[in-house]
DNA sequence: ATCCCGAGGG
DNA sequence: CCCTCTGGAT
């Protein structure tokens, strides 16, 4: 297909272009189930993938389950996650979690939106990554990333990152809106960055409406 | 200087 | 809606 004009049409061509552009686009963050996911998401506030994977095995090898991270010292967890930043924050929404999931959900990661968002330290971006990733359900995060390059694309008018995932979760199927979202950010970071989009080498610059080329 | 998949609080 | 929280890599 060349050139689709309705936002619809482009989101189908984005996916699909962005799949041959990055066939092994995939989350890089390390875990072995929800909790070890939730937490990493967590950590990864403002900070490199890398970055995350280099203190979770210290961190899960120290709190493997929910019930030990519950009851941990504070300023033993400060000590793991500190080279990640906003270590402050971080170490209170870790605990703050998995109390929640103990006292609240029987030690297991909620699956519902609804619930998940009332976990400390857990948004939509974050319920969404765990939702699609940890857990095989629908679930589209919209980070900074998706938001810019969904206005950028013309697949949205929308600022609000909620009103733009319900945009998008009309446009993508159920099954691709993790991958679609993990593409977007992916070309967000090396080719429609925030400051100076490199339109001239972009795959989608033939329909973007915001293509400078 | 700028970037790295944010969430909570005022 | 704006502010703050934070360290590491480039």
């Amino acid at each position: 297909m060349a050139r689709p004009r309705t936002p619809k049409g482009r989101a189908r061509e984005t996916l699909a272009r962005l799949s041959r552009e990055y066939p092994d686009a995939r989350c890089e963050l390390d875990h072995r189930n929800p909790y070890e996911l939730l937490a990493a998401t967590i950590l990864s506030a403002q900070c490199t993938d890398a970055r995350v994977n280099m203190v979770t095995p210290t961190l899960f090898a120290r709190y493997p389950e929910p019930e030990d991270l519950a009851d941990a010292d504070p300023a033993e967890v400060e000590d793991i996650v500190r080279s990640t930043g906003f270590y402050k924050n971080k170490t209170r929404s870790l605990i703050g979690m998995a109390r929640a999931l103990v006292e609240r959900y029987d030690g297991e990661v909620p699956s519902a939106m609804k619930d998940l968002v009332t976990v400390p330290g857990v948004g939509r971006k974050t319920a969404n990554v765990v939702r699609s990733v940890a857990m095989g359900l629908p679930g589209l995060p919209v980070d900074t990333h998706v938001g810019r390059l969904s206005l950028r694309l013309g697949l949205t008018t929308e600022t609000d990152p909620v009103k733009v995932e319900h945009e998008l979760n009309a446009m993508v199927p159920a099954a691709q809106r993790g991958i679609f979202s993990l593409l977007l950010i992916l070309h967000g970071r090396r080719v429609c960055v925030a400051r100076t989009p490199r339109c001239e080498v972009c795959v989608l610059n033939d329909f973007c409406p915001a293509s400078r080329v």
